[in-house]
DNA sequence: CTGAAAGCGCTTACAG
DNA sequence: CTGAAAGCGCTTACAG
């Protein structure tokens, strides 16, 4: 506003001037108001309004060596995090939080090997305070770097090989995954299969593993001909259901570990003729906005992913304010559509 | 790198002591080496390396007045730009072309009234040199805010009341329109309804033009029956799907202005019971990601959104060098699959 | 509570 | 081609 075309933008001398006091006071005003008379006080927001001053974030981040903005930062090394419907939401849920901070939001994208060395060099070139890592694998060189640089950094979920260093924020990952496994054999379901991401990210791992649980529970055996793994992608979970029904034409369930995968995977039973949930019931995981919209709607595990976003925004600024490094594990919850 | 554990961040005055020369020798080299002898660009650049020097950018943008970053601003009222995969390419092909230029790209969004005010608050602030615009409605407060403080900004689609003072980037909406309307024709249906986006977007507006064109064209009669209006959400296409069916029992055919909506209308004639393209053909708009994994696929009028987003990074970065607002259209392509 | 002043790390005329 | 110096717009001890 104001900025009058032409006219140079009002500094803090303008602002001092108008007020009648000195730029001291106009910054003591500006960071807070401490030690500051009321009538000084009144004096400078009123001139604040008049002039329409916008303090020039260079100068102060010059000087305070914050540059009061982080960064969204993906690493993935392909394509397939923007093929993801989780991530609009996660996008959008951590712009919101982070605006009610008053800090922008600045999108990186580390997905080739050159990507990789500008990302760390903005990162290190002060232009953000700290980033929000998303989609990490366990050996991402980027992570390593920040890790090492000691950026300040949250994940979201666990970043294998990092789990003390950097601050993360997860669903229970295991405990989704073995609800989800105990609702199918709940159903009555006996050969139940899995699809999993990779085994380098948390949730390809530690979903696995609540698949066991799940089985064991349910009194079932353990069979790796029922286990098929998938990269997150659509087509992955599509060619892992598959070989699944080719290794086990009696499957009668199947746990996929994303919400895109069980689209693929439902393609693949479209195909071979099986009916969803007749011959096959399946449940996936996310809770992502495709599970709504699938024909027929997916039963899921839910990741609350607008509370980990809060968490992770909260979690960075705490990382900012110089806490140590923490981790916050969520509760995932089944929600029941119609596939299983 | 480097920035040894503890040691604060070198600076140009640590590289001038290493290569023996002053500040501002070092400063030209950093920008573009005009006046620097080769031997002083050598120990200069050797220097660079031995302390792992990088430019602090809020020094920097002090005293240029730049900030050296663009903002993605999202102007819709409402949560449909995310809802919309259109989104997710636009914004990687956004992020691809600005890294390209080491530019970071800052999403924002102004989609309530009080996000509204801090993004002009914001843009204002210097955080950013200029924005790129998408979702602009005719008449959006923001654009409107914007466009009088003269900030450097391209829009994505024609942006409607500022066609003059904005530069824009957009698709030959009529022309694509018209195009889908013919194939529609060709195939012999005669009675041939659309679904349009609002008649405030150039979207709205513009492909309606095309269709009416069209309808022309083939010596088909105009019949405001055969309109039904959406607001580019997959609902909203389904109820005007919904509305159209009701209205003209015998519709043979649909032009839909977005593919977003034209799954809402698949939605509306399944269950509807009317096959697709069989008894009803369709033909979408965009050429988006949900195209090709719709089922039938659509048949759509494609955008060649990385080619806008290259344009519109250009176009922001020739107006940030004073050149005057310019817009550019893009030709429109039938891309012929399953549902027509 | 307040002002004067130093300093953050750069760039850019200005002399030479 | 190069250096010395001013200045970008802030914040923050330091006196008072």
């Amino acid at each position: 506003m104001v900025l009058d075309n032409g006219r140079r933008r009002p500094t803090i001398e303008d602002v001092a001037a108008a007020a009648g006091v000195s730029r001291g006071t106009v910054s003591r005003v500006l960071n807070g108001g401490v030690n500051v008379s009321p009538t000084a006080l009144a004096a400078v927001n009123k001139a604040i309004k008049q002039t329409g001053y916008v303090v020039n974030t260079h100068a102060r981040s010059l000087v305070t060596q914050r540059s009061g903005s982080v960064a969204f930062l993906l690493t993935e090394p392909q394509e397939k995090f923007f093929e993801d419907p989780n991530f609009q939401v996660l996008l959008r849920g951590c712009t919101q939080a982070l605006a009610e901070h008053d800090m922008p939001l600045l999108l990186s994208i580390a997905d080739s090997e050159q990507d990789r060395e500008r990302v760390v060099r903005f990162i290190s070139g002060g232009h953000i305070d700290g980033a929000l890592l998303f989609s990490v694998h366990a050996g991402n060189p980027v992570v390593d770097r920040l890790a090492s640089l000691g950026i300040p950094a949250v994940a979201c979920g666990l970043p294998i090989g990092h789990e003390r260093e950097l601050a993360y924020v997860a669903v229970n990952e295991t405990e989704g995954a073995r609800m989800a496994t105990a609702h199918l054999a709940g159903l009555g379901r006996r050969r139940i299969g899995t699809v999993t991401g990779p085994l380098d990210t948390p949730g390809g791992r530690d979903r696995l593993a609540g698949f066991r649980e799940g089985l064991e529970q349910a009194g079932l055996g353990l069979d790796q001909q029922l286990i098929a793994h998938g990269d997150y992608t659509r087509r992955s979970g599509q060619l892992a259901m598959e070989r699944l029904l080719k290794q086990n034409p009696e499957l009668d369930a199947v746990f996929v570990a994303s919400d895109l995968m069980a689209l693929g995977a439902l393609d693949a039973l479209d195909r071979a003729g099986r009916s969803v949930p007749g011959d096959v019931a399946l449940v996936g995981f996310d809770d992502s906005p495709s599970a709504i919209s699938a024909r027929p709607a997916l039963t899921t595990v839910r990741q609350p992913f607008k509370r980990i976003c809060e968490e992770m925004v909260r979690l960075l600024l705490a990382l900012l304010d110089g806490q140590e490094p923490a981790a916050v594990i969520l509760p995932a919850e089944l929600v029941v559509r119609e596939t299983a």
